[in-house]
Parts: C-alpha cells; structure tokens; sequence
DNA sequence: ATAGGTTGTCGAAGCGCTTCGATACCGAAT
DNA sequence: ATTCGGTATCGAAGCGCTTCGACAACCTAT
C-alpha cells in the first residue's frame, strides 16, 4: 500500500505539498504540481479513506436510509437508490446503504461515527420516528417523501397533490363525468405514507371543483383483490368511463380484467396510471401516466444534500411538478346512451 | 463528539482500557469493565469510524456492486441488496453501494483506498472484465452469478442448471411431450450472463434424457414481444401443452395472452415459471416455479465474504439446490386427440 | 519462601492524512 | 536599499483509535 509520504519522497517534495496538490487547497507551482502528480500515477497512489477521514473529519460518505419492504414501489426505490449512487459519486461521495431495519438507531449509529456526512432517508411517513433524532443532532439530511411537520428539514418529493389533481383534469376535460382511483393496499393509507393521502387530497378537491365524481378504492394489488375491487366499483358506479391507478401491482391486473369483460380502453374506459414511465410503457395498453422521477428525485435529494454539506444548503421542501404523458389508454368519454 | 479518552478519564482509567473493554481482545475485570461501559452510556460515546479505520486497518465496510441497468430483475437485485445489508449489519459490516458505472475503476478505487475490507459483485457476466482485476489485487471477494473460469474465486448462484432440469421434469412427469421455453431477453444471451445459458443447458440436457421436445425461444418482455414470441411457437409447435418462462415481465403477458386465446392453465396449456415467489404468487394464475432466492443469495455471499475477512474462508463455488413450488399453473397433459 | 505463570492495566508508538503557522523567496513599491 | 504583500513550500502537531510491550499484582506449585 502506497502512502502518501512514499509519494512525497519520490517526488522529492515534502508531505504537505503532495496533500495540497490533491486537495488545491493552496497553490502550487506548474511544476511541482506535475512532479507530484506524475508520482502519484507511477506509483498508483490512492489517499487511504480512514486517514482522509479521521484527519480532516469528513467521511465523504452519503448514508441512504431504503425500506425494508421489498413488497412495494420496488422498481422506483431501486431507481432511486441508483441515481442517488451515480449522483453522488459525481461528487465525490460513496454511498452506504441502510435498510430501515435498524430504525432510529442507524440514525445515531452513523451520526455518532462519523461513517457517513450526511443522509438521505426514503420512504418518510408523515410521522417518522427518526425525525426527533434527525432535528436533535443536527445531522445533514434530506428526505425523500414528506413528513407532516417539515420544519427544519429539507425534503424532496413528486408533487402528489398536483399528480391528483392532473390526473382528474386530463379525464374531465375529455368529459368523463364519473371517475374511480384505485388506490394502494389500505396498509398504506394506515401507515400514513403522506404521499397518498396527498394524492387523495389532489384528486379530490380538483374533482369537486370541476364537477365530476370521484369514487376511491384502495387495493392490496394482484388479480384478485383487483377483481373484487373492480367489481364492487362497478357495481356501485356503472357510469364509471375513467379509472385513475396509483398501484403499480394492479396495473396489469386490472387490464386483464377489463379485456376479459369486454370493456376496451380507451373506447369504454380510459385509464391514467401513476407509475414510472417504463410500467406505463411495458403494460399491454400504452399507459397514459403522471411518471414518478425516480431518477430525478435521487439526482435532486443528493446535490441539496451535498450544497448542505458545502455550507450552501438551505432547508427547504422541493415539490417536482408532475408531468402527465399521454398514451393510448384514455380517450374521449363515451356518448352516454 | 465524545472520545475514547474522554470515556477513559470518566471512567478512571486508561484509554488503551477503554478500547479493550470494546474489542474484547484481552481480558479485563468485571468491575473495571462495568465502569467503562457506565460511562460509554452516560456519556453517549459512538467510536469514530474513521479513526478505527486507520489504526486497524480494517473498515468493517463490504461493497456491494449492483448492475446499473434498471430494466431487468430488478426486485431481484433489491432483494439481494436489501439482504446483503441485513446481514451484514448482524456480522458488524455496513454495506457500500457502488454502481456497475464506474466498472473495474470502482473495484480499484476501493481496494486502492481501504474503504471497504471486501466487495460482492452482482451480475457477473461470463467473462467479467472485472475479475483480473480482482484476482491481481487479491481484494476479498464473492460474486453473485457464475463466470467462465472460477479459479481463484467465490461465487454463489442459484443452481440453473438443475433449475433448468427441474423444470422440464416437472413437465414431463406429467406427460407433456411439447415444451416451449420462454427465454430473457435476446441480449441477455448476447451478454453471456452465465445463468441464462445455464438454464439452458440444464433444459436441453434434461429433455434429451426424457425424450421431450423442447423449443426455446428468447423474449424482450412486454405485451406486444410476447404476442408475437407466443403465436411464433405455437406456429412452429401447436401441440406445446408446457411452457416454462423465465423472464419476469413476460410473466403476466403470457398468462393475458392464453386467457384470450381461450387456453386454459393448467387445462390445456401447463406453465412453470423461473422467477422470485413473490412473482409467482402474485401473477393472475398462481404459477407453479422455480423460486430465485435472493435473500439466500444475499446472506450467503456474505457469510462467505465474512469468512474470507476472518481468515477462515476458501475459494469455492456454492450453488444453491432448485426447488420447484407446485401451485395451480400446472397439471396433466391434455390427452392427445 | 521462591520461581513461574496468570491476569489486569497502563503508556507510548504509531496508522496516513490534513492543516496551521512559519519560512524563504520573489518582485513591486517606497 | 528597505519594506511590503504574494506565492510556494516545509515541518510539526494532531485527528481518535489500536496494539504491543512492560509491569505490577496475584495465584499456584514446589
């Protein structure tokens, strides 16, 4: 292992000098800053990590905090997880992975070591128990979702009220008059999640403001709660001409059986799917779909974490505003006969 | 931040008894050794990870490089994730997330720079243009996923040979004479991703031993590929009555298709599927599979990574024994009319 | 009673890096 | 000629921990 001293004698400079070529921390000269460097690479010199960090306190390290739950959004939270990854490395930072598991303590745990500088935690519940710890130690953070109380944090998250909102405008405005959200597995709305609540919140007031009706199922996903759902939707609305899925696992499920009911999309049925873009595009109908930026979301909850840690930070909530793309799953309503 | 010398001097003692009161590697008194853990409590004291590091040399850090691509097994890469870091959070290991990105640079950097104390690899293609890499830099390491040549290396992979044998046996003890093999993507093949050709191979070489037809056909996944994938065989083969799948995202298009066709499964048309349980469960006929089992792949890659860091490890290869799972997608052949 | 072995504790020497003066040199301004 | 502000470099002091050798204090077998 190659040390930095070793490099600064084979430069013929002293230790210092080599530190602050690689750091620019203060200026060299040309031509010792070449010396240096063409040492470095002779040797195939890499500053060791746990020197770097106990001498200059700063680990260079991100800490994301993933849930535990493999059984939803998994596409989008590996997405994120990815982009967080990439991005941050275009930082300078690595990137160590916890799962929710250890809770509050992974909190402490990395905060009191020193092991990573700052963290991003996904999937926030509107009343998460690591916020006490996250405000206490003043440990640069930055959440992915949305807590209820967002004071002192920074946050970073689909604005989903908006989604609603736009999902409810695109079918009125095609003249759908009774509308059906299939909602996420009612685990979700008890567990207080925020982000479905707000879409709820979205889709509701934007539905009464433009006069169409709204009828909201949750749905534990999979063919055949989506089957019961679906029927006790239509039994209830048979007007029913739009339905609006926020479920990725009853996407496809719920295609199925309006095909096998005879039921075409968009011709009887328009369907608007909250999902990410590749669902939308890989199901058997091309989806018309407000997409989750996953990508985006990762890519913005680390630089606002990186600015904190440059100083430059500012706790704020950034809402991404949500994009509707249409495909070929909603239509005109049908003439009511 | 508290430090070991702070906890010494509340305890009474000397640093160097603080610290071995944490590692435990020399024997101390019981009473010495309540005082100083009073007062790591009292005092709030997290070791800094960074300082440890450098005196041990050892980061109690494992890497985990995951594929960057998002379009292909993804719950299974989550899951395989999520595991790796559960467990070796119980060994005392946090776990690094690296991006297939970077490539051999990454494996570099991190042996290079004593971040990690050893690296998993995912999605090890035939030949890995990371593994001289690997076995140059003698960096401890286990791979998830079967290269060409293994000397020198730890590997842990479900068993798709077998797998592939297990399938076709399921299928032909039941009579089936005609079966077609829904492959992954073409590109997958092309990358040489090891477990697909192996799969393969078990297939070919188990239905030659039992006398059964096998057609297999790779498959991009989605509605539309599947469409076109599924009318070709049963074009070339109108007398397949088993289809074995294993490309998640044809999945469900598979099963849409032989619903409007008027196929019955498991009546007239057997399916077995190679995919996560939670997949075959969740699909709109319960299928009968083959499991991938991330979360066994996961623990056992680090408890081989542990070993090797520990001493106590060896170069070999385990392959994880297939089992079949019974469920309703499967039965009888048709009798021939 | 003495040598020999345990057991429990301490002090000090680093691990490889960053960072803060201090120093030496240069040209420009007085 | 002297002073001043810059620039380029060095030396040394730590960062917080681990670990090794030393050393008391004690127990046991002779």
């Amino acid at each position: 292992m190659v040390t930095l001293a070793e490099v600064a004698q084979h430069a013929g400079v002293s230790a210092s000098t080599v530190s602050y070529v690689l750091s620019g921390k203060r200026s060299i000269s040309a031509t010792t800053r070449q010396r240096v460097e063409r040492s470095i690479r002779e040797l195939g010199y890499h500053p060791n990590a746990g020197a770097r960090a106990l001498a200059s306190s700063k680990s260079n390290i991100i800490a994301l905090m993933v849930p535990l739950r493999t059984d939803m959004y998994v596409p989008v939270m590996m997405e994120i997880a990815i982009a967080v990854a990439t991005c941050a490395r275009t930082h300078g930072y690595d990137v160590l992975l916890l799962t929710g598991e250890e809770g509050p303590d992974a909190v402490r745990r990395v905060a009191g070591s020193g092991l990573a500088d700052g963290m991003i935690l996904m999937d926030v519940e509107l009343d998460d128990e690591r916020l006490p710890l996250l405000r206490a130690t003043d440990q640069p953070s930055v959440l992915i979702g949305l807590p209820a109380d967002t004071t002192g944090l920074t946050c970073v998250d689909l604005d989903f009220r908006a989604t609603g909102a736009l999902c409810v405008e695109h079918l009125a405005k095609q003249g759908h008059q009774d509308i059906a959200v299939i909602g996420e597995a009612p685990a979700v709305y008890e567990r207080h999640t925020g982000f479905a609540e707000r879409t709820l919140d979205g889709l509701r007031s934007r539905s009464r403001e433009l006069g169409v009706r709204l009828l909201h199922r949750p749905c534990e996903g999979g063919y055949d709660a989506m089957a019961v759902t679906l029927a006790r939707i239509l039994d209830e609305r048979p007007g029913t001409s739009g339905i609006i899925v926020q479920n990725e696992s009853a996407v496809e499920p719920l295609l199925a059986l309006l095909r096998q009911q005879g039921r075409a999309v968009p011709e009887d049925v328009s369907v608007v799917a909250i999902c990410p873009d590749q669902v939308a595009m890989q199901a058997s109908v091309r989806l018309t779909s407000v997409a989750i930026p996953a990508q985006e979301m990762g890519r913005h909850a680390v630089e606002h974490l990186v600015a904190k840690l440059e100083g430059r930070g500012s706790d704020d909530v950034v809402l991404i505003a949500p994009e509707l793309t249409v495909r070929t799953s909603t239509g005109p309503a049908p003439s009511r006969s």
